[in-house]
DNA sequence: ACTTTATTTTAGTTATGCCTAAAAATAAGA
DNA sequence: TCTTATTTTTAGGCATAACTAAAATAAAGT
C-alpha cells in the first residue's frame, strides 16, 4: 500500500502558483521577480520552490528558473477563477469601487469553496470576463481567448473596440474611467506626437491626451 | 516611548474567542469543554489560553476556567456578527441548504473585511435575524433580544410562535423543516407522555410527535 | 579571460499553533 | 479523610513559512 499523501494547498502555495502564472504565464519566472512579486525575501522563494517541485507543482532546477507544471498551472487558473467572479461580485453588486476590490479579493479568494464559486459563478451569470475586462477562466481551465493589442499599437486613424485594461492599480483605472475609457468603449487614435510618445484620442466624440505607458495598458481589437 | 505592539487577531484567536462565547456566554468556560467545541487537544488550548491572556481577550487563571474580557467579547461578537451575515448570505441568495452553510461560513468569517461586511449587511437589507432565527449582533456589538423560551418548556395547550431553531446540525434542521417547523411559524402543545417527555404537537393543523431533546432546540415566546 | 556585480542558494533562527506523554492539581467516592 | 479518577498543565516535538547573514553561482564589464 503506497503513501499516496495528497497534502492540502496551502494558502502560501496558492499565492506561489498564481505569482508564478501572472509574472510568466507560461514562460519561466526567476527566484527575483518571485519575491518581488510576493513581496516576500528572495530565500524563502528559493526554499518553497523546492517544496513546490516536491509536489509536482513546478519544474524547477536551481539557478535555471521556475516554471508551472500542467497540475500548477490548473491550480493557478482554478485561483484566478475564484479571483476573478470574486470581483465581478464585489464591482456589481456590492458597490466596490477599483481601489477596495483587489485586497479584499485577494482574501476571499483562499477561503471560497468550489461549491461557492459555482454557485456565485451562477449568480453572475456565467461572466466571460470580470469588469475590468479580464478573461475569467473556465471550470476547465480553459481561458477565453480576449482580443489584446494595445492601443499603443494602432497607426493613425485607427480605432480600438476597449475589452480590458491591463491595471489593478486603483488610481490609474479611476483616472481611465474618468475619461469615459472603459471595456467595451471605442477610442480612435488621432494623433502621435513625434517626441515623448503622446497620443491623442477621441473618445464619445471628445479628444484627450494620453502618455505611451497609459496606451500600452488599454487592450482590444482594431475595428474598421 | 512604550512598545504598544498591536497584533494582528489571528484566525485561530477568532475560533477560540467564538468558542468562549458559544460555551459560556458570560459565564466561565473550562479547559475541556473548549477542546471538545474546538475539537483540538486539551494541551493546546490550555497553552493558548496563555496568549488569550496576555493579550487581554480573557480573564484566565490557571485551573479556574476562562471567561471573555470586554474586548474578548467584542472580537467575538463581531466574528459571530460576520458569520450570520454570511450564512444568511449563502441561503437566501446563493441557493445553499442547511448542511453546506456551516462549513462555509466557518472558513468566510475569517477572511471577510469590516468593509466587505457592512456592505454585505446593506446589500441583505440589514437583517436583525439569520434564517436560523439567530440574532445578529449590531456594530456596536449588542445582541438584539430575541424570544428565547424552548418549547419543551410550554404547559399543555400552549402555543409558541417559533422564533429559532438552537441546532447547526444539518439533519436536526431539515427533519424539523419536513415538519414545516421554521422560524415564525406557531406550534402548539397538546400532550406530554407520561414517560421519556415525548411530546405531541399541532402545527398548520397537523400532528406529529417531537422528542425532548427536539423539543429544547425550538425556542420562541409563548402566546395566547 | 578575469574581475566585479548581481542573483540565488544554504545555513541557521524565529513565531504560530498544533501534537503526545508525563506530571500536577482538583474533584469524587469509599 | 484518603484513595482513585478526572481534568489541566508542563515538557518536549513537529510542520509551515517567514526572516537575516553568508556562501555559491551566474552574468556583465573591461
Amino acid at each position: 500500500m503506497p503513501k499516496n499523501k495528497t497534502k492540502p494547498i496551502s494558502t502560501a502555495i496558492e499565492d506561489y502558483l498564481k505569482a508564478i502564472w501572472l509574472v510568466a504565464q507560461d514562460a519561466s519566472a526567476s527566484t527575483n521577480d518571485l519575491a518581488l512579486q510576493l513581496k516576500i525575501s528572495a530565500p524563502s522563494v528559493s526554499s518553497m520552490l523546492g517544496k513546490l517541485r516536491e509536489q509536482n507543482f513546478v519544474h524547477y532546477e536551481p539557478y535555471r528558473g521556475v516554471r508551472l507544471t500542467e497540475k500548477g498551472e490548473r491550480e493557478a487558473l482554478r485561483l484566478l477563477r475564484r479571483h476573478r467572479l470574486i470581483e465581478t461580485f464585489l464591482l456589481e453588486h456590492l458597490g466596490y469601487d477599483w481601489g477596495e476590490v483587489h485586497e479584499e479579493a485577494e482574501k476571499l479568494e483562499h477561503a471560497v469553496s468550489d461549491t461557492f464559486t459555482e454557485r456565485l459563478d451562477t449568480f453572475l451569470g456565467h461572466p466571460s470576463h470580470d469588469p475590468h475586462g479580464d478573461p475569467i477562466p473556465t471550470l476547465k481551465g480553459k481561458l477565453p481567448v480576449t482580443p489584446n493589442t494595445p492601443f499603443a499599437e494602432l497607426s493613425i486613424g485607427e480605432t480600438l473596440k476597449i475589452a480590458r485594461l491591463m491595471s489593478q492599480d486603483k488610481d490609474v483605472l479611476t483616472y481611465l474611467k474618468s475619461l469615459a475609457i472603459e471595456p467595451s468603449k471605442e477610442l480612435q487614435l488621432v494623433k502621435r506626437e513625434p517626441v515623448g510618445g503622446l497620443v491623442h484620442v477621441e473618445i464619445d466624440g471628445a479628444e484627450t491626451v494620453l502618455s505611451k505607458e497609459l496606451a500600452m495598458l488599454i487592450r482590444g481589437e482594431v475595428i474598421v
